[in-house]
DNA sequence: GAAGTCGACTTGACAGTGTCAAGTGGTTCG
DNA sequence: CGAACCACTTGACACTGTCAAGTCGACTTC
């Protein structure tokens, strides 16, 4: 599918770049032409327009994303708290170390990712991944309520990224940005022995709801 | 403070009625001046440049938002259910009524808000005022936890408002656009009622989780 | 091997943008 | 009366996304 050209790949990762350094706005056909010299039209050749670059960006994240979800899933699916810390983790590791995939991947207002079907089509299997690996850890439940709590996991775990990535959780909590991760590390532990925390009650009367 | 003078609220106006109809990006200085009725220098009279007039949204924006979280929370501060449901409801509500100042509130990238200290101000005192709230609902806790647990509610919150608003909430569960609030509701009730699962252990004993 | 086609790229032009600099007209005040 | 100030306008600049028209080398095809 992605069979790509030098151009191409280097148009995107200036692209990165400059997200990265200084926010989506910074982002201009011709500076990331410039910064991949060539001549300000060239972009155009691999990318329709703006948009498509932007929706190529995020076409590749949510593909990443699922990759790591997929992969850290593998590893932890033996409980549900440890599913359920598996997706934070893996979630905002994610925004942590793409800061430019992910302000991309959630900027629907500036990125028309539904009019490219490829990039939907990962970003509902990086979600579908992630909702029912979730979904699957609530077996004990009925099927919507399940569902509402797979989508509840799914905003918390969003929400923080987004938090830390805006440093917003580190402003209110006086955390240096070095150490975030280890914030996130135990916002992820508090949340996650919170909401399950019933699964400790059935377990110590020794009626298991057994998951995953 | 904030003594409106009539072109000053007339920009803001236009500028938030372009950023709801077409994305941040819509928003230029030479548009809102037009949709205003006056020159395209005339808004600079007012604000130093684009960054202040979205300064200026953002600021209002996390007033806005304060007063309706205390107002909220005076109202439904009697458990911690209810208290938590009600800063979850609030938020979302501010989010899906105000698309404009919530999209622009949390753009960090775009919005310099860090050089407007009355911004900051506004955003540390409607931040302050919802973890507050949450963190006194786990009053059992020692403090630690308890702030782990605000900033996990915190998260849970925001991104649950920032989903619904990209529309990727709607999309997974197949609910239509107009029905968002509702799903919203069914989301908080599943969460509050988990999270505060031992809350209901301590009241009851029983196993009452409601959820639907 | 000449002619034609095609893809990757360049050069040039246009309207639209943010913003600096300078001008205009009305009100206020000494 | 005039000077100072205010809210605003007009004009200019470099920059942006994007359309249109080249250039130039590699590849087919006769």
């Amino acid at each position: 599918m992605t069979e790509e050209t030098d151009l191409r790949r280097k148009v995107l990762n200036a692209s990165l770049a400059l997200i990265e350094a200084g926010g989506l706005d910074r982002l201009s056909m011709r500076e990331a032409a410039r910064k991949a010299g060539v001549s300000h039209q060239a972009p155009y050749h691999h990318f329709g327009d703006r948009g498509a670059i932007l929706a190529a960006i995020a076409t590749e994240g949510f593909g990443m994303l699922q990759q790591e979800l997929t992969r850290s899933l593998d590893k932890h699916a033996a409980s549900q708290r440890s599913a359920l810390a598996a997706v934070a983790r893996t979630y905002v590791d994610f925004a942590l170390r793409h800061p430019g995939h992910f302000r991309v991947m959630f900027r629907s207002d500036a990125v028309p990712i539904e009019n490219y079907p490829e990039a939907l089509e990962n970003a509902d299997a990086a979600f579908g991944a992630l909702v029912q690996a979730i979904d699957r850890s609530f077996a004990g439940e009925p099927p919507e309520a399940r569902r509402n709590l797979a989508f509840a996991c799914w905003a918390f775990t969003h929400g923080l990224a987004t938090l830390l990535l805006d440093g917003l959780l580190a402003r209110r909590s006086g955390t240096p940005k070095g150490r975030q991760s280890e914030l996130a590390d135990k916002v992820i532990k508090s949340f996650v022995a919170q909401f399950t925390a019933d699964e400790t009650r059935l377990d110590r009367k020794g009626r298991s709801r057994h998951s995953g």
